[in-house]
DNA sequence: CAGAATCCAAACGGATACTG
DNA sequence: CAGTATCCGTTTGGATTCTG
């Protein structure tokens, strides 16, 4: 049971961002958050979390035909890059043809579930941005 | 007062993926994590909502002393996507030399909370990544 | 001061062909 | 089947210069 408290955000905001981010150092020192999201953040890296979030343990083509549009390419650069940090765990079957299978770690069940809480906020705020979008190119159109 | 509860979320999680992310229809139909991600995903659109979630209101130059390292184009170009966005609010007082005064809006401020638990959970799990990484390392110097 | 505009090197990523 | 290797167009973003 995890219980957060939403009251009194504003008073701690501040030293909830020094706590997780240095701007000051966070170029020459090892930052967290730009770590991760140099690493993990972007658009094949998520889908492919999401994808073995939903089919648990999956072939190299099986995972291919679930995350629509993915070059062969870069799912196999996508699925080394998980796999050296940690997130997706790769087992090889030594068979003639090969096969291996790919699965999440619970590192990688763990990084799903922040996944899933900014789909979440993505959902629920996805009509704000699209009018505050729209009322940007109003304004643009005005001049 | 939020609860949320960390037992049976192996029994929610598919649907949960489900709800937020068709992967099928995923490229043609708008998918509001790949869309979100787009535009506010990268290394720049992250400091600088961290770095207005520190100081609150700032003027162009002063936004650019605080994000370290980042150059005025891409201040600029970030600013604006952020603007465009709905996360920033921009605010230009006619007076010469010119004054424009940066802040989060408040769905600025919402998405700032969702950074900052992406952040702690960086910072919490950066040792396990960083084992896994030297372990990746080792295991492809055996070979 | 707050930017717009241009240039250009480096990184990204798709298509294709090849392999154990 | 599960990749690897190469080519090459596209995108990214820093440096620099110019402006109201």
């Amino acid at each position: 049971m995890i219980v957060t408290n939403t009251e009194n955000q504003e008073l701690t905001i501040e030293n909830k961002i020094e706590k997780v981010f240095d701007m000051e150092h966070c170029e020459t020192v090892l930052c967290p958050i730009k770590d991760v999201l140099a690493h993990l953040g972007d658009k094949w890296s998520i889908f492919t979390i999401l994808a073995l979030g939903q089919i648990k343990v999956a072939r190299f083509n099986e995972l291919k035909k679930q995350v629509t549009g993915i070059s062969q390419r870069m799912l196999t650069v996508t699925l080394r890059s998980l796999e050296e940090n940690g997130l997706v765990s790769r087992q090889i079957f030594p068979e003639i043809p090969p096969r291996v299978e790919y699965s999440l770690t619970s590192l990688g069940c763990s990084l799903l579930g922040q996944m899933l809480q900014l789909a979440e906020w993505a959902t629920s705020h996805q009509d704000e941005i699209e009018t505050a979008r729209k009322n940007f190119k109003e304004k643009k159109l005005a001049f």
